[in-house]
DNA sequence: CTCGGGATTGAG
DNA sequence: TCAATCCCGAGC
């Protein structure tokens, strides 16, 4: 194995365009999280998009509020915040300013300092040492930035979003993207389990 | 201030 | 199928 010399940021503009765009284009990409002299790195399989003031599985669709206003600045800063009580969820604000938006991080490949599982938004949080205080920074630097993939690029396919079923016909939206490649997606979608409702 | 629910997970 | 667990946002 050749050891990564280097993570480089990637810059905001990666940041500052569509979200479904910044979405797919993360998939392969390595998250890095260099906090007290440890390096954490994951290599990003699975990603959702929520965009613009419509998206009722946005927290956005409300309207701006304490928690969500960090979507509705400008693009490549961390939006962490505390779901069901105990598990953070990762996103990056993506698109430009005043249009509320970012993607959330579903799934990473452990590479280097993870611990436990990562193959979900609260365990990826949870194996790289995300909390909330990483919550409105700045995503284009340290301690949390993002790295261009390498190698092969990887096979896409979009799905609906998962745990949204409350957001009517947003639900159906295929602003889910996995690499099928991967081993570490949360939900792979080999099997469609029975519908219920 | 009270109340209801959630971009999840793991157990039963 | 359901509980854990607590912050946030809405409403009184």
């Amino acid at each position: 194995m050749t050891p990564r010399s280097r993570y480089r940021p990637l810059a905001r503009d990666f940041f500052a365009r569509s979200t479904e765009s910044v979405a797919r284009d993360l998939l392969g990409a390595f998250l890095v999280v260099e906090d007290g002299g440890q390096r954490r790195v994951g290599r990003i399989v699975e990603t959702e998009a929520y965009d613009g003031f419509d998206d009722r599985a946005s927290h956005a669709s409300k309207g701006p509020t304490k928690r969500n206003q960090v979507m509705f600045g400008p693009a490549g800063h961390s939006y962490v915040y505390l779901i069901y009580g105990m598990y953070n969820c990762l996103n990056v604000v993506t698109a430009e300013p005043d249009y509320p938006a970012a993607v959330l991080i579903r799934a990473v490949e452990p590479v280097e300092g993870t611990q436990g599982e990562t193959n979900g938004p609260g365990r990826l949080t949870r194996g790289m040492g995300i909390d909330r205080r990483y919550n409105l920074l700045d995503a284009t630097a340290p301690p949390l930035y993002y790295s261009a993939g390498t190698g092969p690029a990887p096979q896409i396919i979009a799905t609906p979003r998962i745990g949204v079923d409350y957001a009517g016909e947003w639900a159906e939206a295929k602003r889910r993207f996995i690499d099928v490649n991967s081993e570490f997606v949360s939900r792979p979608p080999i099997k469609r389990s029975r519908k219920k409702k």
